[in-house]
DNA sequence: CATCAGCTTGGAAACGTTTCCACTTGACGC
DNA sequence: GCGTCAAGTGGAAACGTTTCCAAGCTGATG
């Protein structure tokens, strides 16, 4: 590995390694004879800065890191996406960890992001309060909460409301008919977990729907989670006509596990999931979803984390979530089969 | 943003930053006195080395940067998971970059990587051999292909036979009575567009299917070039009976197309897409699809890059690529509708 | 008792930058 | 012609580690 240094570029350049320093890193104090003699020398080498030394002098590296439970859930696929294109805007780089829904995972990662001294954290947490998230906050290391967010760890945070989607969700099944609607939610050690449980008990109540305890059936954001649901959910002797899912994965298993019973959603049992999902409208019939808005939810993410950056404290954001009706959820309840 | 070094560690152990250092890096010249002490004050202080400064002076930085062109694609974000997890185990933390299949991206982020001087990189690339590719070939940095190639970039690679799949898929096709087979061709811009391309083209002929040129459409491996494509194949005076798609994106913008025809696949228009991504096979019908294995891939591709970093130079691999035959192709083409 | 090997240790140099400080130069106003 | 000033420059210190080197200590060996 060949390694050219900014004083092979000096010494090329016939200028000092500081004017050299200046002229890279834009300073203004350089004259023009000197700026366009590093920059043929820079070309004719191809050098480039080492950024672990620069990082190292300066305290600022350009990056940022994301942190998100799991790459292979198209909300968060996507979500990488929006807040990566957002930062690079700003002449942030983003370094993308995984946590595989696990905290040991996603403690490693944050240890890492630490010992790399990435300039401000955006991270979908889960988890409680303890482990390495206790070191970005006792470092003040800039860092903000996207999509979910830990009690107790005061961090500002850009979220969905999820009780509006849900609300709507209930509202809709109601009207069609529907009286016992399952819920399968998400595992109550996320905040997205709770907070949808929590909207989905209280719309449900509101409604005077069935409260039935057998009605809900906790899933881990997986697919598996969500075809094991739905086998519990329909084997019941009163099985629920409807059936609203907490996110995407968990949907795909569902309904996976739908079609395996030889039954048809919509028809069948209506299906409403959260996330709106691209190919949930692929599907016949389509998936009715609650979606919220994946492009604005990075996008502000990645505005708040440079306010702390340049030292301010923004206010948390909560982004409102609708429904989005479908052919799954269209058909009013046969009467026949209600009791 | 409190700054802890390893001097502040050094003193409240009451030892050296030669020992500290020593101890924390693991060196086995050290007293279990030391340790014991060292360790405590990095308990106590929440002490994490600083990557940058170490990276500097030790010339490795434990980490190896993985470049996509789409994270949204879910063959990518697959990828993108088990590499990650493979590299993990190796005690490497990965950089994720997504080039958003834009050369200008790529190179940016190729830059990035050099500059950060991670320990090797993956980069499923986009373009020709030009830009900052040259750069990593040049320094001799350790890399490799995964998925795709560039030509006259002399690299390791793992990629898919594409091949086997393309080949049983347009005898499948043939044998259920498809004389012509419309396909939706990727970029020829990048070498997975480019071989597909080829696979079919050969497979047709030696099949004596129709090689009417109206039959290929080009796109752009994104969701809107496969709607786009489904709209000008199925307007032909003869239009196709089959389509074979060369990735999931588009496959899911022809469907959508399809559907929104008012047509029906596999009854109306056989389809057979390449990438077996999990919702294709909930669809209905299930789409049929020419599988490869992302887990099989991820893993060689770190085992490769490890060699490479290790000064060795490993053979490329092609992995093969297989139908998957559901119901989206299960219909023998209807004889009144032949001409 | 001197010597030696084997541990363990600390000082200091090095990694490749940025940035502080001091210096030179030429232009300007008086 | 003198002091003042701004612009441009270079030397050297600093950033936080790792690692080389030399040296101290212990106990065993001859």
């Amino acid at each position: 590995m060949v390694t050219i240094t900014i004083k092979d570029v000096a010494a090329l350049a016939g200028v000092s390694v500081a004017t050299t320093s200046r002229v890279l890193s834009g300073n203004p104090a350089t004259s023009a004879d000197a700026r366009s003699r590093v920059h043929a020398a820079v070309a004719e080498l191809d050098y480039r800065p080492n950024a672990q030394a620069r990082a190292l002098r300066s305290t600022r590296t350009h990056a940022i890191g994301l942190l998100v439970p799991d790459v292979r859930n198209p909300f968060f696929a996507d979500l990488a996406h929006t807040v990566e294109q957002a930062a690079l805007v700003h002449g942030f780089v983003t370094l993308l960890g995984n946590a595989n829904e696990r905290k040991d995972q996603q403690d490693r990662y944050l240890d890492n992001l630490i010992a790399r001294r990435v300039d401000g954290i955006i991270v979908a947490p889960l988890g409680d309060g303890s482990g390495s998230i206790r070191s970005v906050v006792g470092r003040e290391i800039p860092a903000v909460f996207i999509d979910r967010t830990i009690e107790g760890i005061d961090l500002p945070s850009v979220t969905t409301d999820s009780d509006t989607g849900i609300r709507e969700a209930v509202d809709h099944l109601a009207a069609l008919g529907h009286t016992r609607i399952g819920y399968i939610a998400g595992p109550q050690s996320t905040s997205t977990g709770r907070e949808r449980y929590a909207s989905f008990v209280r719309a449900a109540g509101d409604r005077g729907l069935s409260l039935d305890p057998a009605l809900i059936v906790f899933g881990d954001f997986q697919p598996e989670s969500g075809s094991a649901a739905v086998r519990t959910l329909l084997a019941l002797t009163e099985p629920p006509t409807a059936l609203l899912v907490a996110d995407s994965p968990m949907a795909f298993g569902a309904i996976g596990a739908i079609q395996k019973l030889g039954l048809r959603i919509g028809t069948d049992v209506a299906l409403v999931s959260f996330d709106d999902i691209d190919w949930l409208a692929l599907l016949d019939p389509p998936v009715s979803v609650i979606a919220h808005s994946v492009a604005d939810m990075g996008r502000i993410a990645v505005e708040m984390l440079r306010t702390v950056i340049d030292g301010g404290r923004p206010e948390s954001v909560r982004l409102p979530s609708r429904l989005v009706v479908r052919a799954s959820s269209a058909t009013p309840v046969d009467p026949s089969r209600s009791r």
